[in-house]
Formats: structure tokens, C-alpha cells, sequence
DNA sequence: AGGTCGATTTCGCCC
DNA sequence: GGGCGAAGTCGACCT
């Protein structure tokens, strides 16, 4: 609590409907003409602008940490400068501002989410032979120099399986299994009886990936995740 | 113009703050529990939920097109309903409401932008040259059966040299070029002066991305984008 | 701090 | 409309 009873309100949200012309130079240099825009500035000065269009993505915005300071043009409208570390500037050149407002939020509780590939690589754990007849699971998130293996698994007759789980099953997916198997079948131990195997399992595996693992040796495995939750679900029921 | 002058506005955005409940399920389920937060409700009915942190990206969204459905949930409370063409529903239970605002925008110009990667080709191929000397241009955007190559090029002694362009050089961009080569270099037309050399260019070069091109025997060129930019102009000048 | 990898990625281009 | 690559990607996690 800081003198005279006052504190320090982190949690404040600024909201203005502004007629603006915004420029970016950063990254990249962008330029907005002049229109009437959202205008949304965060508790970490953080600020997005938005049109009435498009998706969740701004227009233009600059990313926290970020200061704004309100200044004057050369014409005399205010203009908004947000600057960060890295140097990066956002000019918001403004003509007329509409609305103005701004609002305490509190801290917010947080998001939680299922059904991400964490939770089908949890759900595959526990069902490997979902991915392949015969599969039994030796270790998930299997270390390697390069990252890990999503499971390491053996075969009915021992051979060892690298399986690379993705939600969708894109090309650089298998660029990755790549990469293990190489490194992998470098490995006495694991090669023992026969190469390393490679199986690439996703819920939807696009033409393109299916390709280029088929060129490579690898199986694909497209998995049900609705089924394999239920599965999952019912196998906890019996304990 | 409708009956009684009335005009159908397409441009409105609401601006809400309120003490809320979000669930989402579609592609996968989310959950925001009770707090207060910054709603905002595009002209296409698209919802975007914000916290005073994080980045640009909401905690929660419907993207367009979807509707919006105010009700009344079982307890009384209000609740909206945003569900969209593919079943995914987005749930608001909203326990008070703090602000609720709406705007006219009118249609927004739209982003300019200068600086990606389809420039700096540009830049390159009017200056094969700054790649590496003796270069000469074939074509740009070359075809090839999985997608096409940057810049295709001849050195001084007629090996032909495909260019692979990043902003950023990381290693996904080496095994892209990497794929290219392999299949270039099938090509009895292009491999007459020997095999299909590959160059990596780009702005920044990722020390790792770097020690698997030279692995590749592929050349890396760090370009210098304001000094190619400076050098364009110039020659522009001349005419 | 730097690298890797996932994302309800979104966005844009080309077929 | 589907497929594919880029993004001011952002963010989380690990070394």
C-alpha cells in the first residue's frame, strides 16, 4: 500500500475508438492510412489495433515490454509513440479520438485447455497399440542430442519404434522422424535387431507428408482421437 | 438504401467488459473461469476474448464466419452463444457487465508492408550478384515437382545454383533446399556442368541452420537487406 | 540466453 | 476450395 492509501493498478485496460494512421518500423516497416480503428492498450502498455475485420490478429501492435508516450505532431495532433527494447516503434498519428475509456480487470484465473498433442501423446502412451498391432511402449519423450522422441516403443519381434506424434501431419513432421531415425540407427543398442523404424502417427497426415514418409520407409498412422479417449476413459473406469 | 432510410451497418464493433464464464469446444475444449475480461464483438459476429496481458492473441475467440446468440442460461445469468458453420461453439455466461459500448468503423484501407521475404527475392534477383559473384539469373520461383525454388541460377562456369531465401535462416530452410537439390539434381538438363550447387541466403544465419548447410556442402550468404534495398534504388535512378 | 517445437496458429498465394 | 509456405508469428519448455 503506498501513501496516503493509494495503489499501484496494474490491471487497467484503456479502450479507444480512434481515428488513426498508424506506422510500424521494427521487424519490418508497415503503414496504416488513416481510418477509424480499435484502439486497445494492455496494463503493460502493450498496444493492438484493431478493425472490425479479419480474425483475432491486429492489424498492426506492438508486443510487451513496450512504454507509450503521447506527444505532438509537427501539424499539432497528438500522436502515440509505443517503443520496445529492441527498438521497434509504433506512431499512431491521431486525427479524432471517439471514445475513450478505461477499465480494471483484476488478474485473470488463467486458461486450461485438453486436447492438444501433449494429451494424444499421453492417450497413445497408454495405447501404443492404437499406432501399430504388437507395439509395446519402452519410453515416452525418449532422449536424444536433437530433442526427444515422442515414444520409443519395440516391436512384436524386438525391432525398435520411433513414433513421432503431431495433431496435424505436415511435412516438417517428418523431416523431424528423419532426424531421429538417422541419429538413432546409430545406436548399437537399438539396432540390435534391425533398423530403427519409423512410424508417423497424426490425426489427419496431409498428401505431401504421407509422400515423403512413404519415400522414406516410414508408416503413417492416422489415429481416432475420440475413440482413443474413449478407450482411455473406459480402461480408468475398470480401476 | 433500406425503407425509412435506414442503412444496413456492417462496420460495428462492440466493446464489452464484463465478469464472465468462457467454454470452447470444437478442436479441442477450453475453459476461462469466472473474471473480468475485455470482450469485443466484430461486424462479422466474430468474438474476441481479452485479459489485460499476453500478447496480441485473445484467451479465447470465435473465428469468422459465426453467429451470435444471446439466451438465458438455466440459473438466469446471461449467456451468449457464438457457433460457427463447423460446430465449434464458444460459450460466454456472464455475470455482470461493466461496459458495453458500439462503434461505426467504416471500411479500413487496409496494411502496407515492406520487408518480407517476397521483397528481399525481389531485391536478390535484380542482384544475383550479392548472393555470390558471377551469379546470373535463370529464373524465379523455378518449378519443381514439391514446390518451387527461390532463385535458379548459373555461375560463371554454367553450374546451375539454386537459391533458397529466408528472412531468418533456421534449419527447416536448409532441408527445404536440401529437398530441392535432391530432386534438381535428377535433371540431366541442369547437372550437363556438373552437380546442382545450393547457396542458403538470408538476413540472419541460426549457428545451428548454418553447421547443417555446410554439413550439406550447401553455401551460406548473409545478405544485408538496407545495403541491397540502397543498391536497387540507385539503379532505379538511372533510368 | 538460446534453441526447439506446438498452435483453435492466421494469412496469403497458387493450383 | 485445398494445399503449402511465411509470419513483426507467439509462447512454452528445456538446456
Amino acid at each position: 500500500m503506498g501513501p496516503g492509501g493509494l495503489r499501484v493498478d496494474s490491471s487497467l485496460v484503456r479502450l479507444v475508438v480512434a481515428t488513426c494512421q498508424v506506422d510500424y518500423a521494427g521487424r519490418l516497416t508497415a503503414h496504416l492510412p488513416m481510418a477509424t480503428r480499435v484502439l486497445m492498450i494492455k496494463a503493460d502498455g502493450s498496444v493492438l489495433v484493431h478493425s472490425d475485420g479479419g480474425s483475432y490478429k491486429p492489424l498492426n501492435w506492438m508486443s510487451p515490454p513496450c512504454t507509450l508516450r503521447e506527444g505532438e505532431a509537427d501539424d499539432g495532433r497528438v500522436e502515440w509513440t509505443v517503443t520496445s527494447k529492441t527498438a521497434d516503434t509504433l506512431r499512431i498519428t491521431i486525427e479524432e479520438i471517439h471514445h475513450d475509456t478505461s477499465h480494471e480487470l483484476g488478474v485473470d484465473p488463467g486458461l486450461q485447455k485438453d486436447g492438444v498433442e501433449k494429451h494424444l501423446q499421453e492417450l497413445l502412451a497408454d495405447n501404443p497399440e492404437m499406432v501399430a498391432p504388437g507395439l509395446r511402449l519402452v519410453r515416452r519423450e525418449f532422449p536424444t542430442a536433437i530433442g526427444p522422441v515422442d515414444l520409443m516403443c519395440r516391436d512384436a519381434a524386438g525391432v525398435a519404434v520411433a513414433v513421432e506424434i503431431k495433431r496435424r501431419g505436415e511435412i516438417d513432421g517428418v523431416e523431424q522422424l528423419t532426424r531421429y531415425l538417422e541419429l538413432l540407427n546409430r545406436d548399437p543398442l537399438l539396432t540390435a535387431n534391425g533398423p530403427v523404424q519409423g512410424v508417423f502417427a497424426a490425426q489427419e497426415i496431409k498428401p505431401q507428408a504421407r509422400v515423403l514418409a512413404t519415400d522414406r520407409g516410414i508408416t503413417c498412422a492416422v489415429v481416432d482421437y475420440d475413440a482413443l479417449r474413449g478407450i482411455d476413459d473406459s480402461e480408468h473406469r475398470l480401476f
